[in-house]
DNA sequence: TTGAGGAAATGGTCAAACCAATTGACAAGC
DNA sequence: GCTTGTCAATTGGTTTGACCATTTCCTCAA
């Protein structure tokens, strides 16, 4: 019984590995034009079918783009959060993550990014910072309150310098503005969150890693607190 | 000046975003087989190459598994942990990501895993974790050491029963076993680390949330000041 | 019953065209 | 000189038809 056979490699895999690698390690820079597809169909002996298809799982993977025309050609990329976006996305429309588990996650990781943005912000993370802050105060509308609100974490998030984070948080704190769960910034709501956000800041500023991830995480609980008992937690995406 | 034409979709991208739209919506259950090829071709006018790149693009985005011979075919899959594990693999080659980041990263899970673990463990969770924390104890061998303390990290994550941090940290945690970071288990570390597990574990099994919480950060604290005060910074993958 | 061999189904590959989009070059007209 | 229009060149997109490779099913003979 062959319970272990070779994987035979066919001929557009082999191709497709050997462009990835190559753009992995930069011996392709990104922004560089990879070799035309007749090119390469007589550098490597494939057929122009094969060839294409090698090219076509590099654009899926986020590796190479595709413009059309003459002058055109595939692009070299090097891969970037779109892709962890998309793979995150597609996992979890796959695997039906309820909605409150995608707000979970995002729970988890805002302490440890509140106080890594202590740790390592510079004055453009600052100046953003408070701009993002100084707005939110002066909202009044509530699904515009939300979108702000969003915005100030998605800013501490990158004050971080965390690029994996980083990645991860810009691709599941968009799926957060759910219009289902936009009624809950009454205006109460909101001068509770503006003052918890400016609290969670001050640390920041101050350079306190641990005072901002204690302040961020009793407004993560104290939030979390708040929808539970408005929504039900059946709610699903 | 044209700023923004509309892109035109390629016939292959028309088909592979409705078949992608049916796997994930569940229209086609994961398991299933999707039409051959050459139906493909008859059902959507396309050619035979253009109904293959589609096919390819959703190989590649994990959708779809390919089998050779009689009764082969497509195979519709749900996407699942490879598919995070895969972009976000690419994305610390393609983005030079050090090293040093990924274990803050990961550093930052850690924490809310366990407070999480706490809160959701059910029997299993508790044996599985268990057993790892025993087998942790009673080995000797610096490499198995490590081996073993990331499984019974690995466990724990699997105990918060949070799917995407669960792919988040099984795509992430392996790469933390590095071989140059493997040095550092020397008999007393070794005995702090089983000290500070041991800890943690208690406080999963009472269900205490903030308690595990607050121990899994010291522990990875302490941990990080250790790495730190043996590794150089610029160490990178 | 079992084994061997051939038929059938399916993806993999190749080849040679031609289509479509984009750009460059160059000439005509202002 | 500058603009504008036209045509040619380049590159990816698509089609068609054929054949190869792998795997499984089926039949028939030992």
């Amino acid at each position: 019984m062959d319970t272990e056979v070779t994987r035979v490699e066919k001929g557009f895999e082999t191709l497709a590995a050997l462009l990835r690698e190559q753009i992995l390690r930069g011996d392709i820079p990104a922004g560089d034009i990879l070799p035309n597809e007749r090119d390469l169909v007589s550098q490597f002996g494939l057929s122009r079918g094969s060839v294409r298809e090698a090219l076509r799982v590099l654009e899926a993977q986020g590796l190479v783009s595709t413009r059309l025309g003459r002058n055109g050609g595939r692009v070299a990329l090097q891969p970037g959060t779109e892709m962890v976006r998309d793979s995150l996305e597609m996992f979890i429309r796959g695997q039906r993550v309820a909605f409150p588990v995608l707000m979970e996650t995002v729970e988890a990781l805002e302490p440890s990014l509140a106080a890594l943005a202590a740790e390592h912000r510079d004055d453009d993370d600052l100046a953003s910072l408070h701009a993002c802050g100084a707005r939110l105060s002066r909202i009044s509308n509530a699904k515009a309150f939300l979108a702000a609100n969003a915005r100030w974490h998605r800013t501490m998030a990158h004050a971080s310098h965390n690029a994996i984070l980083i990645a991860i948080y810009d691709s599941l704190g968009p799926r957060l503005l759910d219009p289902r769960v936009a009624g809950f910034a009454s205006a109460d709501v909101r001068a509770a969150v503006v003052h918890a956000i400016g609290r969670v800041e001050e640390a920041i500023i101050a350079g306190e890693p641990e005072t901002a991830r204690r302040r961020m995480q009793r407004h993560v609980q104290a939030y979390r607190r708040l929808v539970e008992s408005v929504a039900p937690k059946t709610v699903r995406l």
